[in-house]
DNA sequence: CTGTATCCTTAGGGATACTG
DNA sequence: CAGTATCCCTAAGGATACAG
């Protein structure tokens, strides 16, 4: 989609041109809750996304402004501009949606209980957090997914 | 997705395969915001869906127990269940962050303050003006888009 | 009006080999 | 490690004609 050829100026739809396709928010996940930063970090996720896929969406995330990469060769690393920040709100109610209606749900109880009950302390440390995210590689942190 | 075969027991993934894809969530925002309650509600809104195509994802959706369809023939109308109502907390975020990063976002801003500033009430006012969206097709109410 | 039935096209995605 | 480069393929989506 060419950012011209929009389907409407409806924000649910703006939305969904933005990052409404298989990867974008797996990766967007990645980024904002797993303390993932690498290439390699997001493709040893659990999803298992090629690399010539992986290496595409981050194309096009940076082009939507939702992410940002520093560095280079082999130290470029990858984080959440504010834009992309502002996902937060999304992805939480999607987890509390998922930890509803599906009883696989791999979502920590306690993790979804705040969202709703305690929703700006949860924010505001997981912000924390995605700033704090400036380890080597992996750093798994006590992050849920 | 045959239903075993997920990706993921990650539930954003969970979400993204229940309704990730380029229409389910334009159908539910028709349903959820805007009164429409019929086939051809659905048709005619401003994305342009092909009857083919809407027939197919409104048959998911009713697989995946987020629509219910009652009467018949002609008769026929869509509604969302429980599990669809519980999308509007995501519609809602959507809503939200397109009203802050697309310049051109059709949300009224009224609307939008309330999200975070007014989200219990609002949810309930919503929740009842679904629950009544029971008049003739293309009920308009003042709904925002 | 509410869909089915076809046909066709294409973007998105998977697998894999390879490179600096 | 961080990607490119190919090749291939299929599900998803468009267009349109038709049916109860």
């Amino acid at each position: 989609m060419k950012r011209q050829d929009r389907r409407s100026d409806c924000p649910i739809s703006f939305a969904l041109e933005t990052f409404g396709d298989t990867w974008s928010l797996l990766v967007m996940r990645d980024l904002l809750f797993t303390g993932k930063r690498t290439f390699g970090d997001f493709l040893r996720s659990e999803e298992g996304i090629a690399t010539n896929v992986l290496a595409a969406r981050l194309r096009a995330l940076e082009e939507a402004g939702l992410i940002r990469a520093e560095g280079e060769g082999r130290n470029l690393r990858y984080g959440p501009t504010a834009k992309g920040l502002d996902l937060l709100p999304i992805l939480l109610e999607m987890i509390a949606w998922s930890a509803r209606h599906d009883a696989r749900s791999a979502a920590p109880p306690a993790f979804v209980a705040r969202i709703s009950k305690d929703r700006a302390a949860l924010m505001s440390e997981l912000r924390e957090q995605i700033a704090g995210a400036h380890g080597p590689p992996a750093k798994r942190s006590k992050s849920k997914k």
